[in-house]
DNA sequence: GCATTCTGCAA
DNA sequence: TATTGCAGAATGC
């Protein structure tokens, strides 16, 4: 029996893999007003006619067949039973190699509905879906790589992603095929509420059936086929765009797949004693609370906190937001002291938080199939071209406290006999703003692999490497990141614990003897203002827009922008460049090494533990290798038997 | 149910 | 008034 799916995901799917579409009976197109802008010029107004094939007996296979396997280049896409790639089955699978004309092969369909042997399809299908030559586009394609390595039907020569050639030329906009479809095309999809009904919440094959789920795959290849014309043309208008997602983003597509199969294994055990322990916690502390402030309320509402807080217990609000008196923990620090509750609500936000969002939650989302978790490593997300983690976000997995790090401990290696190997650069963003200004102080301390943060406070106080204090150097530490984030005297200030005064100081002594710094963050403000873009080392642009605002605000925020993104996103770059390289090594040598996790600066990776120091050593080179600049590069490796990489 | 707000976790 | 994200809980429509 085919699972239903409820409409929040359904909807989800279709606008986020653009599965979505019309009835072709009724969608015969489109017109529309067409809301695209006049820099964007728009493919070919479509035909009226249509030709969309519902492929359901075996006879018509053979037909199709015959046509498939004279093509070096088709758009794929298929149809499933979930969002969840892993946990998706396969329903059918629809082609498009003209525009205008496509194929549905149902493998799956209700009760009495034709429909072909999923066995036949895959026995016949394998080959060309695995043949490196016969090139393949897809809309999110690495879903359906996902979904037909699980129906034992892999897939290579892996060419071009609609959703992914968009983020290139774009990273800020929409790239669902709706949208896209609509801008680009001019073609404007029929919502999904006309297919399955408004009032219906749930959507199951039974409810769908072939010649209907025919014309919205069939479509959904199709408009693939025509955005991936389309885009084509407009990244050849931008070589290095092209470039960029030729050689990095198209590749790092099946390297995320790769990444997003493997998953990561969890030891529930550690999981569950955690749960039980914050319970324990939890519940004294909750009674704590309630005794301190005379009444029960819900703690997890800000609303009724700030009540008891400011209007019961008489303490002074600090800040106040949109809807009330903020209870964040900035203000409960600083409340601290002047009634003991305070501590009991800090106290049970961590627990909760914890409980809620890490402990309890990532237990549920082992993968029942595979035993494993396994999140999305989104690639269309970022505005500076990082990657994103979500369903779970493994990304933001807690390691600054000593409880919250022990989440960390239960990220295990499956296999018995292996271990987890953890792979970070260290201090990459500084070294890319180093690589940048060119400042020499700083490329020869990176040479001679200094700490940073105590060789800046030297050079700030004026004293020697050796008489730097621990104070010293964590205010080196907080401007050096403050540094890339454009933050101010206000938020040094804060973040320091130093008067504004002594942080403008700071700062501006700061950028006295940093000048070249100064220079490169005009450099790369200027050069926004002249392009509309900041740049990141492998051409990667992000529009900013705002640079000549009358505002002061939103032109310090823009400029702040055209900073941040030319070092976030060059350190995005660089670490996708290594994943590509680390990836292509495990498969041509056969390697029983896993990549399980990238976290920004991270790459995390499971691998025998007698083999553990052979497989760093090539690690950290191929990651120091990525690209070279006019500072090392370099890595740090933790070895263990957990992420934490403890005992 | 959906969108918004507040809150807090990571690099 | 420091960048980039994801997500849980409450809240109000």
């Amino acid at each position: 029996m085919l699972k239903g799916f409820d409409e929040p995901k359904l909807g989800q799917l279709f606008t986020e893999l653009g599965f979505s579409r019309v009835l072709a009976q009724l969608g015969l197109v489109a017109a529309q007003p067409p809301s695209v802008s006049l820099d964007e010029p728009r493919a070919e107004k479509e035909s009226d006619t249509k030709d969309y094939q519902l492929i359901d007996t075996p006879a018509k296979f053979e037909k199709f067949l015959a046509k498939l396997s004279k093509q070096k280049l088709f758009a794929v896409d298929t149809e499933t039973t979930s969002v969840e790639a892993m946990r998706a089955d396969l329903v059918g699978l629809s082609f498009c190699w003209e525009p205008g004309k496509a194929s549905y092969l149902p493998v799956k369909a209700p009760l009495g509905a034709k429909h072909l042997k999923v066995e036949m399809v895959r026995e016949k299908l394998a080959p060309i879906l695995a043949d490196e030559s016969v090139k393949k586009i897809g809309q999110n394609i690495k879903y359906d790589l996902l979904v037909l390595r699980n129906a034992q039907m892999p897939i290579n020569g892996v060419h071009f992603d609609t959703m992914v050639a968009s983020y290139c030329l774009d990273p800020e906009r929409s790239h669902s095929m709706d949208r896209m479809a609509a801008d680009y095309l001019g073609y404007e999809c029929i919502p999904l509420s006309s297919l399955i009904g408004k009032g219906k919440n749930q959507l199951t094959f039974d409810m769908v059936d072939t010649a209907a789920a025919c014309d919205y795959a069939a479509e959904d290849a199709d408009v693939t086929f025509r955005l991936y014309l389309y885009l084509k043309e407009r990244l050849e208008e931008e070589l290095l765009l092209k470039e960029l997602f030729e050689d990095v983003e198209m590749p790092l597509v099946a390297v995320l797949a790769a990444m997003e199969y493997n998953g990561v294994s969890l030891d529930t055990r550690v999981l569950r004693k955690m749960s039980g322990e914050i319970a324990e916690t939890l519940k004294t502390v909750t009674e704590g609370i309630y005794e301190q402030a005379g009444t029960v309320f819900n703690i997890d509402s800000p609303k009724q906190l700030a009540e008891i807080l400011f209007d019961r217990l008489g303490l002074t609000p600090i800040r106040v937001g949109k809807t009330g008196r903020s209870t964040d923990a900035a203000v409960l620090e600083q409340l601290a002291g002047q009634h003991p509750v305070i501590e009991l609500v800090l106290q049970y936000r961590m627990l909760s938080k914890l409980r809620t969002t890490y402990v309890d939650k990532l237990g549920s989302l082992i993968n029942p199939r595979t035993g494993r978790v396994h999140a999305s490593f989104n690639q269309t997300i970022t505005a500076t071209g990082r990657l994103s983690s979500s369903g779970p976000n493994l990304q933001n997995i807690p390691i600054r406290t000593e409880l919250g790090s022990r989440v960390r401990s239960a990220f295990v290696p499956a296999k018995e006999g292996d271990c987890i190997l953890s792979a970070d650069y260290s201090q990459i963003e500084l070294r890319l703003l180093a690589h940048f200004s060119k400042d020499e102080a700083l490329l020869a301390a990176f040479a001679a692999d200094q700490d940073i943060h105590r060789f800046v406070a030297s050079q700030i106080f004026g004293v020697p490497i050796e008489e730097v204090t621990h104070e010293m150097r964590s205010r080196s530490k907080a401007v050096n990141f403050g540094v890339i984030y454009g933050q101010g005297a206000f938020g040094l200030s804060r973040s320091v614990g130093i008067s504004q005064a002594e942080a403008k100081k700071f700062i501006e002594d700061y950028f006295a003897r940093y000048s070249s710094i100064r220079e490169f963050m005009d450099a790369c403000i200027d050069r926004a203002k002249q392009t509309g873009y900041a740049e990141t080392i492998l051409h990667r642009r992000r529009k900013i827009s705002n640079l000549s605002s009358r505002n002061s605000n939103k032109r310090a925020q823009a400029e702040r922008l055209a900073v941040n993104t030319v070092i976030q996103g060059s350190a995005a770059d660089l670490i996708k460049l290594a994943m590509i390289a680390i990836q292509g090594k495990i498969e041509t040598e056969c390697l029983a090494v896993s990549a399980v996790l990238q976290v920004h600066d991270e790459l995390v990776f499971e691998v025998p533990t007698a083999e553990a120091d052979t497989h760093a050593e090539w690690i950290a080179k191929q990651m120091t290798g990525a690209i070279a600049l006019d500072v090392p590069l370099k890595v740090d490796i933790s070895v263990g038997p957990n992420w934490l990489g403890d005992k």
